[in-house]
DNA sequence: TACCAAAATGAACCAGACTCATTTAAAATG
DNA sequence: CATTTTAAATGAGTCTGGTTCATTTTGGTA
């Protein structure tokens, strides 16, 4: 039974979220799930592939939550911010989960290739950019992908341990350097920089010029 | 015995990372320790305990070396990439017990106030930095201080992940975001951010330094 | 209804973390 | 020194909880 399978997942992730890996035990998911504790063990090979199971889940929902976030037909600035405020906030409400990934990383990295798909959303966006010309190739986009995951899930530590709510700024400033030094369209800076007046254009199309041309609506 | 202690801490580092948490066993510690297993728990609690023992013998080293690895009397930019560089490579060298403190953190908080006292090397320089009116506050530090320490995180796994050795150009191209949008070592950007009218001086500062970027980051 | 294969069960097994009664070593006492 | 006291160390045994597997139940088919 296939809804079995995902009755068991349920189960799982909810003793985990709440109990953590070693908190949880195999026959409390198997209570939760309504199925005796050697059943578990027909579809999942032990604990350990149970979690992975719970958390490629939750990575391979969130790639198709990522993708329904981002307008196709926007500039890719507007792109990432959206992609930046969807990951913040989903790294706060399953923050469990989330966590619950770094214990299953360590045993065998294919477990986890969801997570490698999720960053690719990320990847497909800026490689749009670099084929519209939208952005510069100063910095290689993997060391920026390290930027932007990096800062929004330390970010998001940060906002858990300080027990304080989603704040859109970390995710504006953190676009904001991110955008200051790959590219730099006037449009861009006003939306970064919380709507101050970007200043002087004529030096700021100069900067433009030594970058790729850019073409972004202001918004 | 003191040495006891740290032989034990020695021992189970050892034995951790190469059998990561759940791979290690405490009678194996024990004996590389040349200890009883109950002895292990006269000097800790529990297997968990002493993971927290390593893992926080660890970052306080890492703070020891931080501090002699950065130059009392240079720019905060400098200072930065020092920090950077020897944050850097320490991930990079101790990779394995590095990931352990993920297996720690969950459990108690305070077990890894090590940590914390880890990063406020970073804090002291960048007040350090706000004090002399070298930093300007764009940005919270605490947000900065999550691009700077996500940032190199996730790149020390990326390298990892890959198999590649330290790469100084990514702490280059991190501080070179960091600094245009925050700080102001040649140029000054901080008008533009602030939203002031910058001076044309200014800009073209901006425009040299955005070029040295970008021929620093070729490498 | 009888048969079979797949799915499910849970009692038993066992690895390994942890305890504690006992032993050994060290320190204090006279 | 011999003796008592206190602390440190030991490892066999306990116990928790993940994992196995002989047995039972289920669902489909002739």
């Amino acid at each position: 039974m296939e809804a079995k399978e995902s009755s068991i997942l349920d189960a799982a992730e909810k003793i985990f979220a709440e109990a953590g890996f070693d908190g949880a035990k195999v026959s409390n998911i198997a209570r939760a799930a309504s199925v005796a504790e050697g059943t578990v063990y027909l579809y999942y090979k032990n604990k350990q592939d149970l979690l992975a199971g719970v958390v490629g889940r939750f990575w391979t929902q969130l790639t198709l939550g990522a993708e329904a976030a981002i307008e196709p037909d926007t500039t890719t600035a507007m792109q990432l911010e959206q992609l930046g405020r969807y990951h913040l906030q989903s790294l706060l409400n399953q923050f469990e989960v989330v966590s619950l990934t770094y214990r299953a990383r360590p045993q065998q990295e294919q477990d986890l290739d969801q997570v490698r798909e999720y960053v690719r959303v990320f990847d497909r966006i800026m490689q749009r950019g670099v084929d519209r010309g939208e952005l510069p190739e100063h910095i290689p986009i993997v060391q920026l992908r390290d930027v932007f995951f990096g800062t929004l899930e330390f970010s998001a530590r940060t906002l858990k341990l300080r027990e304080r709510p989603y704040d859109q700024s970390v995710v504006t400033n953190l676009l904001s350097i991110m955008v200051t030094s790959t590219d730099t369209p006037s449009g861009m800076t006003q939306g970064a920089i919380q709507g101050k007046e970007p200043s002087n254009r004529e030096l700021m199309n100069t900067l433009k010029a030594i970058q790729k041309q850019l073409k972004t609506s202001g918004n």
